[in-house]
DNA sequence: CGGCATCCGATGCGATACTG
DNA sequence: CAGTATCGCATCGGATGCCG
């Protein structure tokens, strides 16, 4: 398939993932299921609170993740992925598949430099 | 495929495509071919000489695009994606996609809250 | 033509403290 | 527990001008 520039919506995409700690939300949700803010904060352990907040309310304005309140004491809010929100693991898997094969390019490419290439 | 957290690789492709002008950059040498660094900046209209630079030196070094200086004058350079940064097009095509059906979400769900809902 | 040098402003993110 | 409020800074990108 080609991409039109015309047409192009490659930026659609990228601007709902965009974010420092958004695809470690999305890909923590996808594997863990709905999860509360506190656990979220200790599975992706240097975000603080504020930030988290931020990019959770970012993600629920695209409707990619759903927030669920429940009205107890203590208070208890599980995010997790929505229906539409599943549509982006194509790229998530796309971008997972070339990571590993970066890490194992660089890995010769360095490896060739020491050589002195 | 689900993607293991413990050796996910997805921020390793964000990485390398993150920054305002990458996608214009990539989307443009996959659909024309070798361009030089004035026809870039015509394509890219609002990129200013100096960010075009970075970006593309950003992506020369992570071996994605090709710098080839033909030693003339007037002086010209050419730009041309690598057969490595060849093998980000699943990625950009993912993107395209979910692109252009986030399009037609946005359409139909900005319809709904019109009515009301 | 294809840059580089310098300055500058916006924004994103972090640290810390506090609250219903 | 699940946030909010304030402050502060670093990074990224833009504007402008100059150069080989």
């Amino acid at each position: 398939m080609k991409i039109v520039p015309d047409q192009c919506q490659v930026s659609q995409a990228m601007d709902v993932i965009i974010g420092k700690w958004k695809l470690a939300i999305l890909l923590h949700l996808l594997a863990h299921g709905p999860t509360r803010f506190g656990a979220l904060q200790r599975a992706v352990p240097a975000v603080t609170p504020k930030v988290l907040t931020q990019q959770l309310r970012e993600l629920e304005e695209e409707d990619i993740i759903n927030r669920n309140v429940y009205p107890e004491n203590p208070p208890k809010v599980e995010y997790d992925i929505s229906t539409y929100g599943q549509s982006l693991e194509p790229i998530l898997n796309a971008m997972h598949q070339w990571g590993l094969d970066h890490m194992a390019y660089k890995q010769t490419r360095d490896k060739k430099e020491d050589n002195g290439v």
